[in-house]
DNA sequence: TCAATCCGTATC
DNA sequence: ATACGGATTGAC
């Protein structure tokens, strides 16, 4: 360690010439005369540049006037390689490990400590697990800035604790165990497999009032909006007004400032949010909990790709927080937190679980259909027809789930069954309505004519039936029923409790009051058959999520699923057993080398650009290189696959072979992903 | 011998 | 990105 420099710019700087500066050929302003700050005159600097081989802190001297601006976790503009940039104060330090000169911060842009050290700690853990840099994850974690916000007067906050509720724990063994750990401030880490028909808004909402009780704060995090709505609603009933923060990317800059800063500044110790409030710098941190962690909204789309779940597993533990993953699936990641020991279980006994479940009957694809005309042109096996009737004759709306929305959005040849196709882009056609001329998905030309390239056939059939043509036929087969549609930009939020047909896509299902008589899950196939490592997993948790919302069977809830009975999926719905199906999907993906038993990388990019960065990195002898594959528009997919406790050493490797890439100026960016969603 | 230019590397 | 240092080139 060096002691700083007396003076910036190796001495050069114009240290004791008085403010009166010569005057140059031009009205050039010379920099004023500047000295270090008394006591820590060095601040360590999270610099904004993406580049991988900078991500690392930069070292300036705080100039004596901006001594109280710049602190730890202050926003500052920095020179850096010539140009003013935005930076985070990480510390305030006595003395530099740079041998050189330092330069002086140029502007404290506020004095609001944005970045706590709880969040800094978290930022670098989560670029290091990630492949990514500091200041991608920081981009993430700290929304922009707004000026006016920041200056308005601080909110008070909501004095003393509400009081605990057990409320609908005590359907769990280990629920009120759960619930007083965390009211005496220990940390119990806990997957929650939610009873059918559970509110589980509320449940969310008890477990926060108790960690309130302990004195600490939590993260709660969900998937969209209406989930978030939903838990919303359940924190103000639960805790009463102005205890919580509900944090959502669609606020608006001002507002999503000014909730963010309430978290911030401890005026509030609840956030809530979708998965961005994963980063929610909540004082104090009690608890990180998420909801329904299969739910792919929760991989984060921007750099470095990290996964709420696994982010909120690795904020619970380096903040030494309790943590909760809930939901009525679950998923492998989950069981593999069971298994490992590092989670409990929290369910219901088989007892409640039963009399809390609708039942379920499968109606594969070898039921005959309907004879009834209507309910053949719906494509209804007889079952899922007499369910739907019987039921809605009892005064109940029917829960109707369609994998896919539009009308037909995937349409083949009608001789042949081949797909059809885009004449100029190769994309799939669909038919937006009856009677439409079919579109391309991709590029949204029209195809008023089409031809079979590999029969010559003219003519076009719906391979897959759209959730609105499924309205329309139902509308057809049951008259004089109201047929709700849900789904896309028209998302329904609840249904009253009289007869009706109500379709809906996978996570758009409103719930219904006093819950549904029966909900009917068609298509399992289509559901099925995606070539994907998650599509059982995700089917069962689709078809629980909709199932949920049905009455218990004593009252009369029926569930039909549209897919064959002799599925270990579709037997794991009728006997409502996500987890023993997670703990078998777990033990074959470990089987078969598949996430989360290993780790995974995926590198996209030019094929130059991917195998220069894989022959750069240097992983370990037990890294397994799979492909690479193309993967589009002049693009390769590589993937690499590690053993499971070699995943830190795998993410190094790359964070470092792309900071030589792009200490190189190496041109062709490659897309480095850890845990990718999608494998194939 | 010196200045203009190129290239590589660090960026505090 | 840009800026700087050292090496290289070319003209006198």
């Amino acid at each position: 360690m060096t002691a700083p420099p007396a003076s910036p710019a190796g001495g050069s700087a114009p240290a004791g010439v008085p403010g009166a500066a010569r005057q140059g050929r031009a009205a050039r302003k010379r920099p004023e005369a500047r000295e270090p700050a008394g006591r820590s005159p060095v601040a360590r600097v999270a610099v904004d540049v993406p580049l991988a081989h900078l991500d690392r802190p930069f070292d300036y001297l705080v100039p004596s006037g901006l001594d109280d601006a710049v602190v730890a976790g202050s926003r500052v503009r920095v020179r850096f390689a010539g140009q003013l940039v935005d930076g985070i104060v990480l510390h305030r330090v006595d003395r530099t490990d740079h041998d050189g000169p330092l330069a002086y911060v140029e502007r404290a842009v506020s004095a609001e400590p944005v970045l706590s050290p709880e969040i800094a700690r978290l930022a670098r853990a989560v670029a290091d697990r990630w492949a990514g840099s500091l200041t991608d994850v920081l981009r993430l974690a700290v929304p922009p800035r707004h000026a006016r916000v920041e200056s308005e007067p601080l909110g008070a906050a909501v004095e003393g604790a509400p009081e605990p509720v057990a409320g609908g724990w005590s359907a769990y063994p280990t629920g009120p165990a759960f619930l007083r750990a965390l009211g005496d401030r220990r940390s119990p880490r806990a997957v929650w497999s939610a009873l059918p028909g559970d509110a589980w808004p509320a449940r969310l909402a008890e477990v926060a009032a108790a960690v309130l009780a302990g004195g600490r704060g939590a993260v709660l995090v969900v998937p969209d909006r209406t989930d978030l709505e939903r838990l919303d609603a359940a924190l103000t009933a639960v805790l009463g007004p102005g205890r919580h923060v509900a944090l959502a990317a669609d606020l608006g800059p001002a507002e999503r400032y000014r909730r963010w800063l309430a978290v911030r500044r401890g005026t509030v110790r609840i956030a809530a949010g979708t998965r961005a409030a994963a980063f929610a710098p909540v004082a104090d941190l009690g608890l990180v909990a998420v909801w329904d962690d299969g739910d792919d909204l929760l991989a984060e789309p921007r750099a470095p790709y990290p996964h709420a779940r696994d982010l909120l597993v690795l904020r619970a533990h380096l903040a030494g927080a309790a943590a909760l993953l809930g939901a009525h699936a679950r998923t492998a990641e989950a069981q593999q937190l069971v298994r490992r020991g590092w989670a409990r279980e929290i369910v219901a006994d088989r007892g409640t679980v039963r009399s809390a479940a609708p039942r379920v009957a499968a109606a594969g694809d070898d039921d005959e259909l309907s004879r009834d005309q209507g309910a053949r042109s719906a494509r209804l096996p007889t079952l899922a027809w007499r369910t739907a009737r019987d039921t809605l004759a009892t005064g109940a709306p029917v829960l109707v789930q369609v994998p896919r929305g539009g009308y037909a959005p995937a349409l083949g040849c009608a001789r042949c069954r081949s797909p059809a196709r885009c004449a100029y882009c190769s994309g799939p056609l669909a038919a937006g309505a009856a009677g439409a001329i079919p579109a391309c998905r991709w590029c949204g030309r029209p195809a008023a004519s089409w031809t079979c390239p590999t029969c010559g056939g003219n003519r076009l059939r719906a391979q897959v039936v759209g959730a609105a043509r499924t309205a329309e036929e139902l509308g057809r087969a049951f008259p004089g029923v109201p047929v709700r549609s849900s789904g896309g930009d028209s998302v329904l939020a609840a249904v009253p409790a009289e007869p009706a047909l109500v379709v809906a896509t996978p996570g758009a299902e409103p719930r219904a009051d006093g819950g549904y008589g029966a909900a009917l899950l068609l298509d399992g196939w289509a559901l099925l058959t995606r070539p994907d490592l998650r599509v059982a997993e995700e089917a069962l948790r689709r078809w629980a999520n909709a199932a949920a919302l049905v009455r218990p069977a004593g009252a009369g809830g029926r569930v039909v699923v549209g897919a064959d009975a002799g599925l270990p999926v579709v037997q794991a719905l009728v006997r409502w057993d996500p987890a023993g199906f997670a703990d078998r999907e777990l033990s074959e993906r470990a089987e078969l080398g598949f996430p989360p038993a290993v780790r995974f990388a995926s590198l996209t990019g030019t094929p130059e650009a991917v195998a220069e960065l894989a022959r750069l990195a240097r992983v370990s002898p037990s890294t397994e290189p799979l492909g690479p594959v193309p993967a589009g528009e002049g693009t390769e997919r590589l993937l690499l696959r590690a053993p499971r406790e070699e995943g830190s050493a795998l993410a190094r490797a790359l964070h470092a072979a792309a900071a030589v890439r792009s200490a190189r100026k190496a041109a062709d960016p490659v897309r480095v992903q850890l845990d990718p969603l999608e494998l194939f």
